[in-house]
DNA sequence: CTAGTTGCAAAGAGTTTGCATGGCG
DNA sequence: CGCCATGCAAACTCTTTGCAACTAG
């Protein structure tokens, strides 16, 4: 998978670094990038490519029926959860010690082998949560 | 929603109740359901409206195209967390207070507010975990 | 009998693929 | 210069929808 560095590569590339905490859809990566003349092919070529190496995450989110994707910044992803906000959409990361702690909890008391990399919580982060009151 | 009890609502729902444990796909849904002469649509119109019912969830697995659902059992999921299973693709239930301690240590820790009806923990079960040294 | 439901097939939405052209190394 | 990646459009897959016939209550 992708032995040269095109222009389109590293500009997707790019695109999603510079959006580490969102988890952005297809749609939405192909429209910004397409003034960048990149075709849609091409982000998804790209896309599922950069999914192969572990750059990038794919998830669906519920009652959608595009895939959405996110930059997994190097070293800061591994072995942290992900928490994604269901208001704001934007992603937070459990830290290695919360997150160890999890999944021995969940290992003693269910006898559940937890996967760090495939699991996402769902939930309402603090921001949008103290926000809630007044517009939601 | 669904005013008449019709036979092809009857099947389908006692189809999903005899799998409570899995995650079917929509194609296996209406495959096992076609030799009860169900069609395709009634399938998806029935589903989405047992969705907006509750009686069923929708997920949508990672790097997979189709929706999968599973018949959520009355109080049984009420304030508890499902354990997915990657290997045995089975689903397990995490009790209240599991649920709740887990809920509330991420509340105090990092500020955000689980929602255990979204969120779907991926990981390998204990059973499946003890098979893993022989046969995986 | 009346209104909701079904089945079919056609339409949609998102994604993938074939092939000729273009660009990385 | 050779091979990979791109772009375009056509093909595909899963899902939704319109409409006439059917059926639950």
């Amino acid at each position: 998978m992708s032995k040269y560095i095109t222009k389109q590569r590293k500009l997707l590339l790019s695109f999603l670094e510079n959006h580490v905490d969102s988890q952005l859809s297809t749609s939405q990566i192909a429209n910004e990038l397409k003034d960048d003349s990149i075709s849609v092919s091409s982000v998804y070529r790209n896309l599922s490519d950069l999914e192969l190496e572990g750059k990038v995450r794919r998830y669906v989110k519920a009652g959608n029926r595009e895939a959405y994707y996110q930059y997994m910044a190097s070293d800061k992803c591994k072995g942290c959860l992900h928490l994604s906000c269901k208001v704001c959409g934007r992603t937070f990361h459990m830290g290695t010690e919360g997150a160890d702690l999890l999944v021995n909890t969940i290992a003693q008391t269910e006898g559940f082998s937890l996967d760090m990399s495939d699991t996402v919580l769902y939930g309402v982060c603090s921001a949008c949560r103290r926000n809630s009151g007044q517009d939601d």
